[in-house]
DNA sequence: AGAACAAAGTGATCATCATCACTTTTCATC
DNA sequence: GATGAAAAGTGATGATGATCACTTTGTTCT
């Protein structure tokens, strides 16, 4: 697929300060694709080491094992990007990639993106720091997993969705709730606990569930239960 | 400290190719300190964001739960690097390094080192293809803590210690065995259930104690434990 | 060689959760 | 508004493994 008119990598952040002519020629250089929701753009098993840039849409990181539970890792959105890894260093696959919308994708060469982001001070700097960060989440998950119950991991993750919305009176919202799956698969229990940890924190005037948001009620105690597990033995 | 005789960045591989001249400014620029056996180098908890690279010695990166619980990382010899997390974002620390053993480091101010991988390609290839690695590390140890139990993961932790001597005859030796605690801190596990499955393992023939090493007398089959859960359900 | 301490081995117990097997509710669509 | 199909809620059950409380074995140091 050539590239559609009106894409472009303008709206990379990583791009934002290589110059318009560069950019321009970059963007030509990119395979642009088109995937429609549920689609796969990157299986896990490919042998392919290209970089993609999300012009418009939305895709989740995510990796099924044999025994097919979903390990989910992150939703990306316009103007992110994915297949990094690969890129920078030729290796497998780490995880799959689905479109959850319709989305356009640019598919740079690795060796293009190389050359591209190890000559330029201005892209290496934020790529670096975007790895920095990967590390960094997947270390405190790592963190969770190993002193955190099945439980406070739900808590946990109520409290990371929650975070942006937190309010002086110690209110947030999260919305939209994603379904209890999905919460399920970012914090590597089964569906059902996450069911029952929303029962009792509704129970316990926590949370609450309206129509299309969920209201929580009293962050701070969220956190605390969170907390005391973690300093408890 | 100032630099001590016979101590440089020369033996530094992400430095391999900048240049004499560079190299030996940068070493210049660099706070030279050692540290004895259980000595922290960097403390969790800690405001800074120099850089750290290990002239000689040896370091385990690790992380105390408020609990006390140890989860371990990795440890670094000779001519590797720690505390790049905060060189490059200027965030927390994620992590606390101690040293194992006399360990002399070069300390670099984050400016400088970031200056000088994103002007030179030649830094800033490995440093991205370190990240990378660090990345896909952590993505495996989240697989192996959301799909394996502990046993199978103290299984997945021998394979791990022993690929790198496995024969052709399916044997393959670890040596020095770590500590079971050590072993445990790096699956997130208790040292008693390390002890258990190294004790059931004997009793199957798998592996043997010696003296001072570890023999692993039937790899295959200690992979195909470890794979037969994963792909059970 | 013995003391002192660290590491390893082991049984008993108990809490946590994954899993199974449904039921009930909600949602999307015709 | 009916009809499937997702999503959510829930009880029962069983396996796993963390924890505790020792004992035994190894190491190191003087």
């Amino acid at each position: 697929m050539s590239q559609p008119t009106g894409a472009s990598l303008n709206t990379i952040p990583l791009f934002a300060e290589i110059g318009d002519a560069e950019r321009d020629r970059l963007s030509q250089l990119c395979s642009w694709r088109r995937y429609g929701p549920q689609e796969q753009i990157i299986d896990r098993d490919a042998d392919t080491s290209d970089v993609y840039f999300i012009a418009e849409g939305r895709v989740r990181i995510v990796i099924y094992s044999l025994s097919g539970r979903e390990i989910a890792f992150d939703e990306l959105v316009e103007g992110q990007y994915f297949g990094e890894l690969a890129g920078i260093d030729r290796g497998r696959r780490s995880a799959s990639v689905v479109a959850l919308r319709p989305t356009l994708v640019a598919a740079m060469n690795a060796a293009t993106f190389m050359d591209t982001v190890c000559n330029n001070p201005s892209c290496a700097k934020p790529l670096l720091q975007h790895l920095a960060r990967m590390v960094r989440r997947a270390t405190d998950r790592i963190m969770d997993l190993s002193t955190l119950g099945a439980n406070n991991r739900v808590h946990a993750e109520i409290l990371r969705l929650a975070r942006a919305t937190l309010q002086p009176d110690n209110t947030a919202t999260i919305k939209p709730i994603p379904v209890h799956s999905d919460i399920a698969a970012r914090v590597s229990t089964a569906r059902e606990t996450v069911a029952r940890v929303f029962g009792q924190l509704a129970q316990a005037g926590i949370v609450e569930r309206r129509s299309d948001h969920l209201l929580v009620h009293d962050f701070d105690r969220l956190e605390e239960m969170v907390e005391e597990v973690r300093g408890d033995f």
